[in-house]
DNA sequence: GACCAGGCGTCTT
DNA sequence: AAGACGCATGGT
């Protein structure tokens, strides 16, 4: 079996996989991460400063499968060059410091939109759980324990009771109004990215379910947009409660907020639009 | 048992 | 426009 590397470009796969932004990892005991994406089931491994990419069904990751992951990991981002230019930037400065390795994934828009609908008022343990059963309930069998992220249609068809079996709690008609949408054509990855950001962020925030800190999760971490707002409040409440206004050297869990951090900062002033 | 967890919709001023 | 409150569920 041939394994596809990619040049990791300075990144920390454990803390980027683990950081919040995605819930659809799990550590494996050979010390890689197996993962699910679209309709791929992969496992990664960090060797240095590359990535060692293997299928989970034992065929190589080759061709369009290496592009896929290549994007999803965002290698073609310049970190060096992004970093430096934070840290002109007191606050942002010990955000890099404190999580260096973190980087911003690109997600596919369906599975990051219920992701985080999902994740309000909620923890990442619970999160991981109930992105997992809805893969396990809804989603294709790719191999083994592997399943893809369920299609919008699987979802927007599926009866109340198959969705309560996810323990997502209220979130239920959450997970069916977007699911509806979607597989409707109504909303979709590829029309949002053809708008402008704060029309896209608009588009979101119709979806029941979707306030504005889950609207620009999506944004960033599958859209690849900084959002057009101001640096939101749930950010720096979140900074402030978790870290008391400063980032400690090992941030545990929580590292994401720093990077998420460093993006607000980054939409303010970077203006891509 | 109380309280929290990376919010949001709804109802009230 | 801004504030209070309920919301299902599971962990501590």
């Amino acid at each position: 079996m041939k394994t596809l590397k990619l040049p990791a470009r300075g990144m920390n796969l454990e803390a980027t996989l683990f950081c919040g932004q995605t819930f659809s990892w799990r550590p494996l005991a050979s010390g890689g991460f197996a993962g699910v994406a679209g309709r791929r089931a992969v496992q990664v491994r960090q060797e240095g400063d590359t990535l060692a990419l293997q299928n989970r069904d034992g065929g190589d990751v080759s061709g369009e499968d290496g592009q896929f992951w290549h994007n999803y990991f965002a290698l073609d981002i310049d970190y060096a060059a992004l970093q430096e230019d934070f840290c002109r930037d007191d606050m942002l400065a010990r955000c890099v410091k404190a999580s260096p390795g973190i980087r911003v994934l690109r997600q596919p828009f369906f599975e990051t939109l219920l992701s985080f609908i999902v994740s309000q008022n909620n923890n990442i343990p619970r999160i991981s759980g109930i992105v997992g059963r809805l893969c396990q309930g809804f989603g294709e069998r790719l191999y083994e324990s592997e399943y893809a992220f369920p299609l919008p249609a699987a979802l927007a068809a599926a009866p109340p009771k198959a969705l309560e079996a996810l323990h997502a709690g209220y979130r239920d008609r959450y997970i069916r109004d977007a699911a509806q949408r979607v597989d409707s054509g109504l909303l979709s990855g590829q029309a949002l990215r053809a708008m402008p950001t704060k029309d896209a962020r608009k588009a979101l925030l119709e979806v029941n379910g979707v306030g504005p800190k889950v609207a620009d999760c999506v944004l960033l971490f599958s859209l690849g947009r900084w959002a057009a707002a101001p640096v939101d409040v749930w950010m720096k409440r979140a900074l402030t409660r978790y870290f008391g206004g400063e980032i400690p050297e090992c941030a545990g869990g929580y590292q994401g907020i720093a990077q998420q951090y460093i993006f607000a900062w980054a939409r303010e002033n970077m203006r891509p639009d």
